[in-house]
DNA sequence: TCGCACGTGTTATATTATAACATCACAAGC
DNA sequence: GCTTGTGATGTTATAATATAACACGTGCGA
Protein backbone atom coordinates (compact mmCIF):
# COMPACT_ATOMS: atom_id res chain seq x y z
CA UNK A 1 0.00 0.00 0.00
CA UNK A 2 1.41 3.54 -0.64
CA UNK A 3 0.16 6.89 0.64
CA UNK A 4 0.74 8.88 -2.82
CA UNK A 5 -1.18 9.27 -5.58
CA UNK A 6 -1.01 7.13 -8.88
CA UNK A 7 -3.04 8.95 -11.42
CA UNK A 8 -2.90 7.13 -14.60
CA UNK A 9 -4.65 8.63 -17.57
CA UNK A 10 -7.52 5.76 -16.90
CA UNK A 11 -7.94 6.98 -13.16
CA UNK A 12 -7.69 10.74 -14.29
CA UNK A 13 -10.22 10.08 -17.04
CA UNK A 14 -12.58 8.73 -14.89
CA UNK A 15 -12.07 10.82 -12.16
CA UNK A 16 -12.61 13.99 -14.35
CA UNK A 17 -16.45 12.33 -15.57
CA UNK A 18 -17.37 12.07 -11.97
CA UNK A 19 -16.59 15.43 -11.26
CA UNK A 20 -17.92 16.46 -14.13
CA UNK A 21 -21.46 14.91 -13.30
CA UNK A 22 -23.55 17.12 -11.51
CA UNK A 23 -25.38 13.95 -9.84
CA UNK A 24 -23.79 10.96 -8.33
CA UNK A 25 -22.79 8.49 -11.30
CA UNK A 26 -23.08 4.82 -11.54
CA UNK A 27 -20.24 2.51 -12.63
CA UNK A 28 -22.26 1.54 -15.89
CA UNK A 29 -22.84 5.36 -16.92
CA UNK A 30 -19.33 6.02 -16.41
CA UNK A 31 -18.79 2.34 -18.57
CA UNK A 32 -21.00 4.05 -21.35
CA UNK A 33 -19.11 7.19 -21.35
CA UNK A 34 -15.91 6.16 -20.97
CA UNK A 35 -16.43 3.34 -24.09
CA UNK A 36 -17.75 6.72 -26.25
CA UNK A 37 -14.98 8.79 -25.41
CA UNK A 38 -12.50 6.32 -26.31
CA UNK A 39 -14.35 4.46 -29.49
CA UNK A 40 -14.20 1.22 -27.76
CA UNK A 41 -16.25 -0.49 -25.15
CA UNK A 42 -15.10 -0.82 -22.06
CA UNK A 43 -15.64 -3.38 -19.60
CA UNK A 44 -16.86 -3.54 -16.33
CA UNK A 45 -13.82 -4.87 -14.54
CA UNK A 46 -11.93 -1.75 -15.95
CA UNK A 47 -14.46 0.56 -14.27
CA UNK A 48 -15.14 -1.23 -10.97
CA UNK A 49 -11.19 -1.07 -10.38
CA UNK A 50 -10.72 2.01 -11.19
CA UNK A 51 -13.30 3.08 -8.96
CA UNK A 52 -11.61 1.12 -6.03
CA UNK A 53 -8.45 2.89 -6.57
CA UNK A 54 -10.41 6.07 -6.80
CA UNK A 55 -12.28 5.22 -3.77
CA UNK A 56 -9.41 3.98 -1.33
CA UNK A 57 -7.38 7.46 -2.33
CA UNK A 58 -10.39 8.81 -0.63
CA UNK A 59 -10.62 11.00 -4.27
CA UNK A 60 -14.80 9.76 -4.66
CA UNK A 61 -16.89 8.01 -2.23
CA UNK A 62 -19.17 5.46 -2.76
CA UNK A 63 -22.95 6.40 -2.06
CA UNK A 64 -24.48 2.57 -0.16
CA UNK A 65 -28.13 3.41 -0.69
CA UNK A 66 -27.21 4.00 -4.37
CA UNK A 67 -25.05 2.12 -5.86
CA UNK A 68 -23.08 5.45 -7.04
CA UNK A 69 -20.43 7.14 -6.71
CA UNK A 70 -19.37 10.96 -6.27
CA UNK A 71 -16.23 13.13 -6.01
CA UNK A 72 -15.22 14.13 -2.91
CA UNK A 73 -16.08 17.41 -1.73
CA UNK A 74 -13.59 17.89 0.74
CA UNK A 75 -10.14 16.80 -0.32
CA UNK A 76 -8.47 13.75 0.34
CA UNK A 77 -9.47 13.45 3.50
CA UNK A 78 -12.44 13.47 4.70
CA UNK A 79 -13.41 11.45 7.72
CA UNK A 80 -16.65 13.24 8.72
CA UNK A 81 -18.79 13.25 5.51
CA UNK A 82 -22.42 13.13 5.42
CA UNK A 83 -24.82 12.46 2.53
CA UNK A 84 -28.10 14.48 2.44
CA UNK A 85 -29.76 12.80 -0.28
CA UNK A 86 -32.62 14.52 -1.72
CA UNK A 87 -35.05 11.52 -3.06
CA UNK A 88 -37.14 14.07 -5.21
CA UNK A 89 -34.30 15.42 -7.44
CA UNK A 90 -31.43 13.40 -7.06
CA UNK A 91 -28.95 16.21 -5.49
CA UNK A 92 -26.37 15.15 -3.10
CA UNK A 93 -24.69 17.06 -1.25
CA UNK A 94 -21.76 15.99 1.32
CA UNK A 95 -21.61 17.78 4.38
CA UNK A 96 -19.24 17.21 7.24
CA UNK A 97 -20.84 16.95 10.67
CA UNK A 98 -18.14 16.56 13.32
CA UNK A 99 -20.73 15.80 16.04
CA UNK A 100 -21.86 12.84 14.66
CA UNK A 101 -18.81 11.37 13.87
CA UNK A 102 -17.86 11.95 17.83
CA UNK A 103 -21.00 10.35 18.57
CA UNK A 104 -20.28 7.72 17.10
CA UNK A 105 -17.45 7.49 18.41
CA UNK A 106 -18.14 7.51 21.36
CA UNK A 107 -20.97 5.17 21.36
CA UNK A 108 -18.75 2.40 19.05
CA UNK A 109 -16.45 2.61 22.08
CA UNK A 110 -18.09 2.13 24.19
CA UNK A 111 -18.99 -1.16 22.85
CA UNK A 112 -15.18 -1.66 22.35
CA UNK A 113 -15.66 -1.95 18.88
CA UNK A 114 -13.33 -0.54 16.63
CA UNK A 115 -14.57 2.08 13.53
CA UNK A 116 -13.01 2.27 10.60
CA UNK A 117 -14.97 3.31 7.79
CA UNK A 118 -18.52 4.85 8.90
CA UNK A 119 -20.92 5.86 5.98
CA UNK A 120 -23.65 7.69 6.97
CA UNK A 121 -26.93 8.85 4.04
CA UNK A 122 -29.49 10.81 4.95
CA UNK A 123 -32.17 10.16 2.55
CA UNK A 124 -35.00 13.19 2.49
CA UNK A 125 -36.54 16.73 0.64
CA UNK A 126 -33.31 19.25 -0.34
CA UNK A 127 -34.72 23.05 0.50
CA UNK A 128 -36.19 23.42 -3.15
CA UNK A 129 -38.36 20.16 -3.26
CA UNK A 130 -39.16 20.47 0.25
CA UNK A 131 -40.60 23.48 0.26
CA UNK A 132 -42.62 23.23 -3.40
CA UNK A 133 -45.84 23.06 -1.38
CA UNK A 134 -46.42 23.25 2.20
CA UNK A 135 -47.71 19.58 2.74
CA UNK A 136 -46.57 17.15 0.23
CA UNK A 137 -47.98 16.78 -3.20
CA UNK A 138 -46.39 15.18 -5.63
CA UNK A 139 -47.47 15.24 -9.13
CA UNK A 140 -48.53 12.02 -10.15
CA UNK B 1 -51.47 3.17 3.67
CA UNK B 2 -52.41 1.58 6.81
CA UNK B 3 -50.80 1.67 10.10
CA UNK B 4 -50.96 -1.79 11.46
CA UNK B 5 -49.50 -5.06 10.49
CA UNK B 6 -51.12 -7.45 8.17
CA UNK B 7 -48.72 -10.33 9.17
CA UNK B 8 -50.02 -13.06 6.52
CA UNK B 9 -48.28 -16.48 6.38
CA UNK B 10 -45.49 -15.91 3.82
CA UNK B 11 -44.44 -12.82 5.69
CA UNK B 12 -44.61 -14.05 9.19
CA UNK B 13 -41.89 -17.04 7.35
CA UNK B 14 -39.82 -14.40 5.95
CA UNK B 15 -40.03 -12.52 9.02
CA UNK B 16 -39.27 -15.74 11.36
CA UNK B 17 -36.17 -16.64 9.21
CA UNK B 18 -34.62 -13.21 9.30
CA UNK B 19 -35.13 -13.55 13.13
CA UNK B 20 -33.65 -16.51 13.20
CA UNK B 21 -30.44 -15.61 11.60
CA UNK B 22 -27.52 -14.71 13.49
CA UNK B 23 -26.19 -12.88 11.20
CA UNK B 24 -27.52 -10.49 8.59
CA UNK B 25 -28.98 -11.97 5.62
CA UNK B 26 -29.46 -12.00 2.17
CA UNK B 27 -32.43 -11.97 -0.28
CA UNK B 28 -31.36 -15.01 -2.64
CA UNK B 29 -30.54 -16.65 0.83
CA UNK B 30 -34.05 -15.98 1.75
CA UNK B 31 -35.05 -17.65 -1.50
CA UNK B 32 -32.99 -20.92 -1.22
CA UNK B 33 -34.53 -21.10 2.64
CA UNK B 34 -37.89 -20.53 1.77
CA UNK B 35 -37.94 -23.08 -1.58
CA UNK B 36 -36.62 -25.54 1.01
CA UNK B 37 -38.90 -25.04 3.29
CA UNK B 38 -42.09 -25.41 1.15
CA UNK B 39 -40.44 -28.22 -1.14
CA UNK B 40 -41.11 -25.93 -4.74
CA UNK B 41 -38.97 -22.83 -5.98
CA UNK B 42 -40.11 -19.68 -4.71
CA UNK B 43 -39.35 -16.54 -7.04
CA UNK B 44 -37.09 -13.24 -6.56
CA UNK B 45 -40.22 -11.39 -6.21
CA UNK B 46 -41.79 -13.07 -3.83
CA UNK B 47 -38.61 -12.27 -1.43
CA UNK B 48 -38.22 -9.01 -2.24
CA UNK B 49 -41.73 -7.76 -1.85
CA UNK B 50 -41.76 -9.80 1.53
CA UNK B 51 -38.51 -7.20 2.57
CA UNK B 52 -40.22 -4.33 1.32
CA UNK B 53 -43.33 -4.50 3.31
CA UNK B 54 -41.21 -5.90 6.44
CA UNK B 55 -39.15 -2.94 6.54
CA UNK B 56 -41.92 -0.47 5.63
CA UNK B 57 -43.43 -1.73 8.80
CA UNK B 58 -40.01 -1.34 10.55
CA UNK B 59 -39.95 -5.35 11.45
CA UNK B 60 -36.23 -5.40 9.52
CA UNK B 61 -33.76 -3.06 8.36
CA UNK B 62 -31.82 -3.59 5.24
CA UNK B 63 -27.89 -2.49 5.42
CA UNK B 64 -27.09 -0.95 2.66
CA UNK B 65 -23.02 -1.87 2.93
CA UNK B 66 -24.24 -5.80 2.52
CA UNK B 67 -27.03 -5.70 0.30
CA UNK B 68 -28.66 -8.00 3.44
CA UNK B 69 -31.15 -7.70 6.15
CA UNK B 70 -31.23 -7.89 9.60
CA UNK B 71 -34.66 -7.53 12.25
CA UNK B 72 -34.90 -4.68 13.95
CA UNK B 73 -33.75 -4.78 17.67
CA UNK B 74 -35.20 -2.48 19.12
CA UNK B 75 -40.01 -3.32 18.48
CA UNK B 76 -41.55 -1.61 15.53
CA UNK B 77 -40.46 1.96 15.77
CA UNK B 78 -36.33 2.70 15.75
CA UNK B 79 -35.35 6.24 14.17
CA UNK B 80 -31.70 6.30 15.87
CA UNK B 81 -30.39 3.06 14.66
CA UNK B 82 -26.63 2.44 13.96
CA UNK B 83 -25.62 -0.88 12.74
CA UNK B 84 -21.83 -1.87 14.05
CA UNK B 85 -20.87 -4.04 11.21
CA UNK B 86 -17.83 -6.13 12.05
CA UNK B 87 -15.74 -6.83 8.92
CA UNK B 88 -13.66 -9.84 10.47
CA UNK B 89 -16.37 -12.28 11.86
CA UNK B 90 -19.72 -10.97 10.08
CA UNK B 91 -21.46 -9.96 13.17
CA UNK B 92 -23.58 -7.09 12.96
CA UNK B 93 -25.07 -5.28 16.26
CA UNK B 94 -27.74 -2.63 16.02
CA UNK B 95 -27.39 0.80 18.59
CA UNK B 96 -29.67 3.26 19.26
CA UNK B 97 -27.31 6.72 19.10
CA UNK B 98 -30.10 9.82 19.78
CA UNK B 99 -27.03 11.98 20.01
CA UNK B 100 -25.83 10.90 16.39
CA UNK B 101 -29.35 11.49 15.14
CA UNK B 102 -29.69 15.21 17.04
CA UNK B 103 -26.33 16.02 15.43
CA UNK B 104 -27.45 14.60 12.06
CA UNK B 105 -31.17 16.32 12.30
CA UNK B 106 -29.04 19.72 13.29
CA UNK B 107 -26.98 19.37 10.44
CA UNK B 108 -29.83 18.76 8.11
CA UNK B 109 -32.21 21.80 9.14
CA UNK B 110 -29.05 23.96 9.07
CA UNK B 111 -29.55 23.18 5.26
CA UNK B 112 -32.74 23.57 5.04
CA UNK B 113 -33.15 19.66 4.18
CA UNK B 114 -35.72 17.43 5.49
CA UNK B 115 -34.25 14.23 7.03
CA UNK B 116 -36.83 11.33 6.10
CA UNK B 117 -34.71 8.35 6.05
CA UNK B 118 -31.14 7.82 8.05
CA UNK B 119 -28.58 5.04 7.39
CA UNK B 120 -25.86 4.96 9.81
CA UNK B 121 -23.65 1.77 9.41
CA UNK B 122 -19.86 1.66 10.99
CA UNK B 123 -17.71 -0.94 9.79
CA UNK B 124 -14.63 -1.96 11.40
CA UNK B 125 -13.80 -4.67 14.14
CA UNK B 126 -15.94 -5.84 17.24
CA UNK B 127 -15.03 -6.67 20.37
CA UNK B 128 -13.72 -10.04 20.27
CA UNK B 129 -11.87 -9.50 16.53
CA UNK B 130 -10.14 -6.61 17.43
CA UNK B 131 -8.46 -7.79 20.52
CA UNK B 132 -7.72 -11.08 18.65
CA UNK B 133 -4.05 -9.41 18.20
CA UNK B 134 -2.70 -6.28 19.16
CA UNK B 135 -1.92 -5.23 16.27
CA UNK B 136 -3.81 -6.10 13.17
CA UNK B 137 -2.76 -9.71 12.11
CA UNK B 138 -4.92 -12.11 10.06
CA UNK B 139 -4.75 -16.06 9.13
CA UNK B 140 -3.97 -15.90 5.42
C1' DT C 1 18.42 -10.95 -18.96
C1' DC C 2 15.23 -12.51 -15.87
C1' DG C 3 11.56 -12.23 -12.83
C1' DC C 4 8.29 -9.53 -10.42
C1' DA C 5 4.79 -6.04 -9.52
C1' DC C 6 1.13 -3.79 -11.24
C1' DG C 7 -2.02 -1.64 -14.45
C1' DT C 8 -5.06 -2.79 -17.96
C1' DG C 9 -7.69 -5.80 -21.29
C1' DT C 10 -10.83 -9.75 -21.99
C1' DT C 11 -14.05 -13.47 -21.24
C1' DA C 12 -17.29 -15.35 -18.63
C1' DT C 13 -20.32 -15.55 -14.91
C1' DA C 14 -22.24 -14.43 -10.27
C1' DT C 15 -25.21 -11.59 -7.58
C1' DT C 16 -28.82 -8.39 -6.81
C1' DA C 17 -33.19 -6.44 -8.24
C1' DT C 18 -37.37 -5.16 -10.96
C1' DA C 19 -41.00 -5.02 -14.80
C1' DA C 20 -45.01 -6.94 -16.35
C1' DC C 21 -48.55 -9.83 -16.27
C1' DA C 22 -51.42 -13.98 -14.30
C1' DT C 23 -53.96 -15.90 -10.60
C1' DC C 24 -56.27 -16.26 -6.30
C1' DA C 25 -58.90 -15.05 -2.08
C1' DC C 26 -61.64 -12.06 0.23
C1' DA C 27 -64.99 -8.46 1.00
C1' DA C 28 -68.26 -4.68 -0.28
C1' DG C 29 -72.09 -3.62 -2.86
C1' DC C 30 -75.68 -4.97 -5.87
C1' DG D 1 -75.77 -15.34 -5.65
C1' DC D 2 -72.97 -12.58 -8.55
C1' DT D 3 -69.90 -8.70 -9.65
C1' DT D 4 -66.31 -6.01 -8.97
C1' DG D 5 -62.38 -4.17 -6.72
C1' DT D 6 -58.29 -4.67 -3.97
C1' DG D 7 -54.27 -6.61 -2.36
C1' DA D 8 -51.27 -10.72 -1.89
C1' DT D 9 -48.85 -14.05 -4.26
C1' DG D 10 -47.13 -16.67 -8.37
C1' DT D 11 -44.59 -16.63 -12.81
C1' DT D 12 -41.73 -15.30 -16.64
C1' DA D 13 -38.35 -12.69 -18.26
C1' DT D 14 -34.81 -9.48 -18.01
C1' DA D 15 -32.24 -5.48 -16.09
C1' DA D 16 -28.64 -3.74 -13.18
C1' DT D 17 -24.71 -4.42 -10.36
C1' DA D 18 -20.37 -6.74 -9.46
C1' DT D 19 -16.46 -10.12 -9.49
C1' DA D 20 -13.41 -14.24 -10.80
C1' DA D 21 -9.89 -15.69 -13.54
C1' DC D 22 -6.68 -15.31 -16.80
C1' DA D 23 -3.88 -12.72 -20.62
C1' DC D 24 -0.77 -9.15 -21.89
C1' DG D 25 2.44 -5.46 -21.62
C1' DT D 26 5.51 -2.24 -19.48
C1' DG D 27 8.85 -0.75 -16.24
C1' DC D 28 12.13 -1.71 -12.83
C1' DG D 29 15.51 -3.74 -10.02
C1' DA D 30 18.28 -8.13 -9.04
ZN1 LIG E 1 -15.54 13.56 1.17
ZN1 LIG F 1 -34.39 18.09 -4.30
ZN1 LIG G 1 -34.16 -1.10 14.55
ZN1 LIG H 1 -15.93 -9.64 14.83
Amino acid sequence: MSDDLDLTPLRREVLDMIKASARPIKAYELLGLLSRRRGRVARAPTIYRTLDYLTRCGLIHRIESLNAYQACAHAPACPEHVFLICDDCGEVSEIESMDARIALEIASTARQFRAEQVSIEVHGACRACGTETPARAKKP
